[in-house]
DNA sequence: TATGAAAGTAAGTACTTACTTACATTATGG
DNA sequence: CCATAATGTAAGTAAGTACTTACTTTCATA
């Protein structure tokens, strides 16, 4: 489905997706969509088939945008050394603003109805753990890291770095370090590991 | 709200809880309830007074019980290491059954309209990661550890175990490795960090 | 200026839902 | 065995919801 920017369907692809935010699915009923949108619902059901269709368009058109820009956050040039890597990646997290976060928040709920194929957080973290297992096992072959599973790392890094952010913004857990304290601790855990020296 | 065992409150609430899991909030009407229960929809109402307050009787009833039950798996005493402490976790975390996994479903649909001192979700990782903490700061102290923060450390280590198990059993994704290398390797990563040695 | 597409208005359909009322039935314990 | 409490049945209420139909208005453009 092509949508112009600034057409009706896009308007309503947009309210539909800050209702479905803050309204869940069953409460992002079609006249409030109408209503935010600035069409009447007639309308609405003249550009979509029906509310399941529009909002599932939604979604892909969100879940799109953030995996985008999630893959931008990851990059890497193959000189960059792992902590700044994942110094930058954690801190550009963090940075993301609470709409584009959005699509994090509504990926939580999908817990049933959806095929697994399809669910936002389910592609987010494969993305994720794509990119990193790509980036360890470059540097486990550049001998920065020694020999360990690039691909459980990236599980291990993408859990640690995306847990905190969904506790925080998903949930609303009051953070209790700030975020450079935070992320030097956790850094330091995992590249020195956490066993003392004198054994 | 006392609820004895065997009594109609108790097949209701119970009802309530495995519908609410395969059908979400709305989906979860009272007349479904009463059906699973065996009563008429009359008496649920005579016992409880809305859909929403017997739910959420149901959700405190059954987080409850599974909080207990994540304490007793992450008991330990001063003589365990940490490795054997850690993998005896996650062992007894992925032995869970899917009916006690259940709660963990539903909590993590909970994104709005719960205070944040009732989300279900946020008093696990609570729960857990205090536990996590008091183990670290023993393990610290008695040098078995070097001196990291260990309520950072805790926060990782819940990060690591749940999200995973989060991944698995909520959203469906498919494990790649088997629970013992998984374990195994996680474990080396955290114990004894990932840079190589020749630098 | 005429035409056709896109939008709106108003009304309605068919269904579901949480919750209630009034009354009948069953069960239980003193 | 009888009074009382717990449950069921049947019916209904009031509100909401996705979606439709029929007709009118707006507006760009050829």
């Amino acid at each position: 489905m092509e949508v112009k920017n600034g057409s009706v369907e896009e308007r309503i692809i947009n309210a539909s997706f800050h209702i479905l935010e803050k309204e869940g699915f069953s409460g992002a009923t079609t006249k409030k969509i109408a209503e935010k949108a600035g069409v009447s619902e007639v309308t609405l059901f003249r550009k979509f088939e029906s509310k399941e269709k529009l909002i599932s368009i939604a979604k892909e058109h969100y879940s799109t945008d953030f995996i985008e820009k999630l893959t931008e956050i990851f990059q890497y040039t193959p000189e960059i050394s792992v902590e700044e890597y994942l110094t930058q990646c954690f801190n550009k997290l963090v940075n993301l603003t609470d709409n584009e976060l959005t699509i994090l928040k509504v990926g939580m709920e999908e817990v049933r109805d959806i095929p697994t194929d399809k669910k936002v957080f389910l592609r987010i973290s494969e993305t994720i753990i794509d990119e990193l297992t790509k980036f360890f096992s470059l540097k486990i072959e550049q001998k920065e890291l020694r020999e360990i599973n690039p691909s459980i790392l990236a599980l291990n890094m993408f859990s640690i770095m995306f847990e905190s952010i969904i506790l925080w913004k998903v949930y609303g857990k009051q953070p209790k370090y700030n975020i450079d304290r935070y992320t030097e601790d956790f850094l330091d855990i995992i590249l020195n590991g956490i066993k003392s020296d004198n054994k």
